[in-house]
DNA sequence: CTGTTAGCGCTTTCAC
DNA sequence: GTGAAAGCGCTAACAG
């Protein structure tokens, strides 16, 4: 329990090991050359002294580092931020930078002022900004300065790398699956039409859809529970012989399934309902939901460590979308 | 789009508004006095410029502001930094933090080495740290040059202001809610037993329980589904004319509807469920779930601010859990 | 009320 | 290889 003199020092730990500041910080951040010797003693002094180096310090002394990352949620609202996707990635987010000593802050990026990207990616103590939901628009925006300060969940850019669910594979895999089950008049509730990460699912849908003759029937939909019980309303009674519904998003299939319980429609018997993205209470909910599970942590973790480690990144990285079956389907 | 030169420094604002950077400094800060005129002056250039102080400087200058907050999760494994709840607690604090330029790193607190909680307090560039579900034992180890640096959100201590769920008032909420609905033979599904922050629901319950005089049934749960599930069937086999099953966390009363309703026990004809927690599905469920709601973004928001603007704090601060009447009872 | 003078703890030229 | 010295941008004494 030593916890009351005041922390130790980089020149209490130089002191102790008989060499200059400067030594021992090239020695402890193993940049610029130093000595095996000066090296050893100077990590034997920190270990003995409990020495952990001032992020705050070094973040000024290297004009750069930064010490926090900033997440920007693209939407029309504020209210964006609340969403529980955000907040996973947020959380993942939170773990990879704390091992760095650096924190994460969240802000509403407004599509309408992409300005706001700029800011962030230009504050001096930010690090890097992860863009979740972004637009062309909002990206265009992002002066060549801040390459490799931004990444991107969802699309990205010529400057921003982007990391990303295999939507397309995932939204096949589920139209495959509905197609072997039987199942032939699919019907697809998109996601918000402004967010162009979904349209791949929709094109995958639209191609799979075509290659086994099934005219397609989608309906735009925002990733809400109530949007789905609308959607799936005027999906039956727009083509009433649908036999199954794809929501993009959970909580859509779950407005879904509501809808069609309140109007007597069987699932799965007359209609199969499946999801896409892995709520974590979907396996309660009864019908237990067909769905898809995406390793939004790993997501995260990737964009995060990109920033912070100032990796050399491939332009854009897919995580697969995996198929898990339910009692829905 | 003027983002090419250096950004602005105080030593520009102040050159620009003939003053010295240290009245700059006091005039921006409004801390000190400084003449209505040279606060006009300063005010002026900084908008010209579009300055912003440097978080980062502004911390090592004031040695104590800290670049972050850290939220400690008090558990058994790393595991507990991915629950759902801490990252609805770590997005709202994330939220707050933004708007002070200040980010939140996300960390476990081993419960069996509250060391970690320490060394996180005296962490320089720690402006405080949030913990979550903590007991006493954890709470112990903080130093008392710690003060006003920790909050709780669960059980606080004499140095750690608590904010947190009534939870006393909302079990009693529950428990009269079945009464009044003609239930009598009401069980609960408890939480882990070493978190301390939920016995005051148990002793509502029992409390409640008591006055009514049926005789307490309680099984220990520990918030997940699966415990929920086993948990209801040791219920319903150790007193089968249970006709109301109360569950400690959201997650637990999904996982008794399953249990149940594989036994082809009627929810709520035969028994009522009730949840407590407020998880974002369970008006999807069917039936859809009663359950209590609590403010958890206000809370963690409370807790951060108290931590962020160094406020005094009242040791303990209830928030209300509101009870939601669905299909469940 | 305001300017001057010192740092906060670390990294980084630049000689030696 | 290593040390001395000069900052990073800001705030905190201390005089005036």
């Amino acid at each position: 329990m030593a916890g009351q003199r005041r922390k130790a020092t980089l020149a209490d730990v130089a002191r102790r090991a008989g060499v200059s500041a400067a030594t021992a910080s090239r020695a402890l951040s193993s940049r610029g050359h130093a000595s095996p010797s000066a090296r050893d003693r100077v990590a034997a002094a920190a270990r003995e002294l409990g020495y952990t180096p001032d992020p705050v310090a070094r973040a000024l002394a290297t004009r750069g580092g930064g010490t926090r990352i900033a997440i920007a949620v693209g939407g029309h609202t504020a209210h964006v931020v609340n969403d529980p996707y955000v907040a996973r990635v947020t959380a993942a987010t939170a773990v990879t930078a704390a091992a760095r000593s650096v924190g994460v802050s969240l802000h509403w990026l407004p599509l309408h002022d992409p300005a706001e990207l700029v800011r962030l990616a230009e504050s001096r103590d930010v690090g890097g900004v992860v863009v979740v939901n972004p637009t062309p628009a909002a990206l265009a925006a992002v002066p060549r300065t801040a390459r490799g300060r931004v990444a991107a969940i969802g699309v990205g850019s010529r400057d921003v790398p982007s990391f990303d669910v295999d939507n397309a594979g995932g939204a096949t895999n589920v139209v495959e699956h509905l197609l072997a089950t039987g199942r032939r008049r699919i019907a697809m509730i998109a996601g918000p039409s402004w967010l162009p990460c979904t349209h791949r699912a929709l094109t995958a849908y639209r191609r799979a859809a075509e290659a086994a003759s099934t005219p397609p029937r989608v309906v735009e939909g925002d990733f809400t529970a109530a949007r789905g019980d609308r959607a799936a309303t005027e999906v039956m009674a727009r083509w009433p012989d649908t036999d199954a519904i794809f929501a993009l998003g959970d909580l859509s299939a779950l407005g879904a399934l509501d809808a069609l319980r309140r109007k007597g429609i069987d699932v799965p018997g007359d209609v199969a309902v499946a999801g896409f993205d892995d709520l974590p209470v979907t396996s309660l909910t009864h019908p237990a939901l067909t769905t898809t599970t995406h390793p939004v942590e790993a997501i995260a973790t990737a964009a995060a460590t990109t920033l912070l480690d100032r990796h050399p990144h491939p332009p854009v990285t897919f995580y697969p979308s995996t198929l898990i079956h339910r009692a829905s389907t």
